[in-house]
DNA sequence: ATCATTTCCGACTAGATAAGTCGGAATAAG
DNA sequence: CTTATTCCGACTTATCTAGTCGGAAATGAT
């Protein structure tokens, strides 16, 4: 349940990715569709890219030698602007939706469901804004150290179901 | 994003609806759709019972004069327990699976995006345990309360639709 | 000038998931 | 024995996700 779509899945990776080259010239979607596994998907990251430029989180070069970059550095950009700009303002229930107070579910006031689903979306924003792309990047500093050499593979399908329930 | 179905607004709005008739005798499916809203909906709210009863967190009587109560006390039902029995395990994302920890995306270790989705589930988590039934029970009496004398909450004024992104 | 590479864009499609329906069997009360 | 109700498996429909397609526009290299 609650499950992020792979529009969130693969953006973040991307600008994962972004910031681990931050500096250096502009990485193209072939680039990055192949460090990171997404490999031949380019037309889709294409898709998603496109939300992360429109929200300015990154910046893009057309033509030979162009690709992305972010447009600002990596501390200063949290975790709960980019999944917002690929997933939508967060909202575990319609009438909980971030910043659109005024849908409401008829039963309005007296509802209670409504305060533990505003609970929910409350937490989800609090860790997403709390963490930037660096705090990510630097944990993944911190695992490689640990794990030393691990080789990075392809992703599995999105179809590998896990246990129902 | 991160949006909880249908079976889970209806479903948690169910136990509610049990919680708040705890002690009386069972409660039909008809009484509880009637009292929330949710008329003519019985055939599919016979389906989330169904999970609810098999989770352990309702029991039932057959027959006429029959229907489901807690069969535990509101303050002993965690909202974690009824989010899972209706709509499974919390996991935003595959690899971040709720007692699953050996569903992984190849990239196993190394990988920080696990790092985040990790910590949002626990944030997930966290809320809907440390939340009974009795206390969004509660909730509603105080929201009840206000709406009868000093409202504790200001609500603001609105403009419909729900911008998606 | 042309060519290869790349971003950019709108529309389209297939497959998966969610939401809800159907028909009927079993059980219990009056 | 009739009526109210839970119980059950299968089915259908609608919506959304994930991914594709075809081509236009920009840029650097030859």
């Amino acid at each position: 349940m609650l499950r992020v779509s792979t529009r969130g899945e693969y953006g973040v990776r991307l600008m994962v990715d972004l910031a681990r080259h931050y500096g250096a010239r502009p990485r193209s979607l072939t680039e990055i569709s192949q460090a990171e596994g997404l490999q031949l998907k380019i037309q889709y990251l294409e898709q998603l890219v496109r939300s992360l430029r429109e929200a300015g989180l990154v910046e893009s070069t057309r033509g030979a030698h162009g690709g992305y970059r972010l447009s600002r550095t990596p501390q200063d950009i949290h975790m709960g602007e980019v999944v917002r700009a690929l997933e939508g303002p967060i909202a575990p229930m319609i009438c909980a939706t971030e910043g659109e107070m005024e849908i409401i579910c008829d039963r309005l006031d007296g509802c209670s469901t409504r305060y533990l689903w505003t609970r929910v979306r409350d937490a989800i924003s609090d860790v997403l804004d709390s963490l930037s792309l660096a705090d990510v990047l630097h944990e993944e500093d911190r695992r490689a150290a640990a794990v030393h050499g691990t080789p990075l593979i392809q992703l599995v399908p999105r179809t590998r179901t896990v246990g129902g329930h």
